[in-house]
DNA sequence: TTTTAGCACTCTAACGCTTAGAGTGCTAAA
DNA sequence: TTTAGCACTCTAAGCGTTAGAGTGCTAAAA
């Protein structure tokens, strides 16, 4: 990649910026004018010019202003963008929201699509905790009504699942209870393969639930991320680009079709990163249905355990800085939300009423 | 409300099902020539006049076709529209795939949305049941890791809750089984009031646990719903009605915010019905967001114990014979799964794996 | 060598004008 | 009561014109 002079950086950061927030093509006297810069129009000219042949500028008519390219917002985020932190004011604030739903994963989630969505003013998604190799931590039956019991699952991310499941015959809570701490005791620590191969041991009931268990736990380990949270979308469909319904509609399939969004997500390594946060720019070629899409992800959790996605999907030409800080910042927080949660030594959190 | 004629009665549904299809304004000779009436442009034209002079029909300029007016859709829905049940065939499949997946009230819900927007083509919306007043049926302590522990509740709807709960000391799982025994039996069948009146009797550690479930008990009830499953949004906003930005960005709103929702689900007495589906048109004057919409809404459940909304929201010349069968399709079978899995004396399903 | 003023050139988007045609309401005949 | 005929209305599409924003190039200025 053929390096550019300082001036070519500033007028490039400036060209992105301007056109960032007014979605038209910007032409040298604009620029010029709007940002007092102590050259004319015919300087700047010359440069844009310059930037065109490097392919991060085009034009979308001969006599248009310029347009960032796809290369150009690469060539931004990867050289120009230093991102900057969250006033100090808002971090405080976020981090409170947090600490008031103490200890609900879901709410938590929930909280994280709000607020990004908020703060990047464009699309937000926020995936759960996912259980990277699940491990039973603990499993426990309980009785309801008649056949009906509730296998409740523990896992070593804090994860929990739980679900109703109908007996051939009744039995009673005591058999149950004994069997929840028998069968804690067989799998505790033990993904599903190991799992499976310890159940050779069992019959008759236990044999039964462990069964399901292991094709719930496989089931759920093949399909990436369940729900997905989302906020924001009318942030992004008021913008100017997405005023055709044709835009506006595929816009919506994004969203609409997970498997897409999961992909994504599983797919985290392509493209620019920035401290950890991923950035995906006009779908990097793979993903047509994004070409006008920038997707800035994200990931949080304990690695190796449980770890969740949140991102924010905004259009090309979206406020990276913004974005990225607001999701790394995210990011750490609900990282650490969920170590303490998970921690014995964890000296912070009680369970305390007021 | 005056009495129509046949004749003019069979215009009027024949001109509503010709802008269902078209959306666009339909004109005397398109109603002969497409329909193969036994009569001329003139005559029909004359009762196209009689209906306009009704207010079921208005012209959007002088020398344009007909279009339905909100009188004219309620007109046509509560007399003119015989509600077909769906063909044998498609209700054997739908209710096929409610019993694959067994018991999972989640599924279920997510099953809903999704057939019910690919049966109606429009966007569905489908609530989880919720507990009309919440009576506990069965409350489990488990022990997970240092001074944490998971509070499971069984309502008598089947609705399960969980959360985890950290404690200020830690305790062995012995300790909680005793309390989870002492609570269930203490608490069986209360209601929150109930719950509240009995705590007196208790202290420690089952006080402090005993709160907190009649503090999210509480929480959980006065939110009339949390999630809003939704399906086929791309179905509606594809319609050419939502062409321009402006009312795809409106229609959008009406999703994200659930308030809005919400508010309709309590109300649902208002506007139309169609045995036991309501039925609003053009938000009814009320609301305002949903001009150009209408909404097709039941419910599910047990009543008195826990019920559910779903609903299909699509434009105002949506099909609503489709939409009502398939909406009241549902609501029964939901209904019956629902009641099944609570039903002591239930011999049907089974626990069995294959 | 770099910057800038000046200028001819290009392209779009907006405006106004015209027109085809779809649809109406009315009148008078069937 | 129905229908044919006709004058009338209104929209949407097509088309030419034009203002203006922006360019690239050239030659003078720094």
């Amino acid at each position: 990649m053929t390096e550019l002079s300082e001036r070519q950086k500033i007028i490039l950061s400036l060209v992105i910026h301007e056109y960032s927030s007014t979605a038209t093509p910007v032409g040298s006297h604009a620029l010029v004018s709007h940002y007092k810069l102590d050259m004319s129009s015919a300087t700047v000219r010359n440069e844009l010019a310059a930037l065109t042949d490097h392919g991060f500028l085009r034009q979308p008519h001969t006599s248009a202003g310029r347009v960032p390219t796809e290369e150009g917002y690469r060539y931004f985020v990867s050289r120009l963008t230093r991102a900057s932190d969250l006033p100090d004011t808002t971090r405080r604030t976020i981090s409170h929201q947090f600490y008031q739903m103490r200890n609900d994963v879901e709410q938590w989630v929930r909280l994280a699509a709000s607020v990004l969505a908020y703060q990047s003013r464009a699309a937000s998604l926020v995936t759960p905790p996912h259980p990277e190799h699940s491990r039973l931590k603990h499993l426990e039956l309980i009785a309801t009504r008649g056949r009906q019991i509730l296998v409740v699952l523990v896992m070593l991310g804090g994860e929990v699942r739980q679900r109703l499941f109908t007996l051939v015959e009744p039995v009673n809570q005591e058999q149950l209870s004994q069997s929840s701490e028998r069968l804690t005791q067989l799998f505790q620590g033990a993904d599903v393969n190991e799992m499976r191969a310890r159940l050779a041991q069992l019959q008759g009931l236990d044999a039964d639930v462990v069964q399901w268990v292991i094709d719930d736990l496989l089931a759920a380990d093949a399909i990436p991320t369940g729900e997905v949270y989302m906020d924001g979308l009318t942030n992004v469909l008021s913008e100017p680009e997405f005023t055709g319904s044709e835009e506006a509609r595929k816009s919506l399939r994004i969203i609409e079709e997970r498997s897409l969004l999961q992909d994504l997500v599983a797919r985290t390594s392509a493209g620019n990163t920035q401290g950890g946060v991923q950035v995906l720019i006009g779908g990097e070629g793979t993903w047509d249905e994004l070409r006008q899409w920038s997707l800035v992800l994200g990931s949080y959790g304990m690695p190796g355990l449980s770890t969740g996605t949140l991102g924010v999907l905004g259009p090309m030409r979206m406020s990276y800085g913004r974005a990225i800080s607001t999701v790394r910042f995210l990011s750490g927080l609900m990282s650490d939300l969920m170590a303490e949660t998970n921690l014995d030594e964890n000296s912070a959190s009680t369970g305390e009423m007021n």
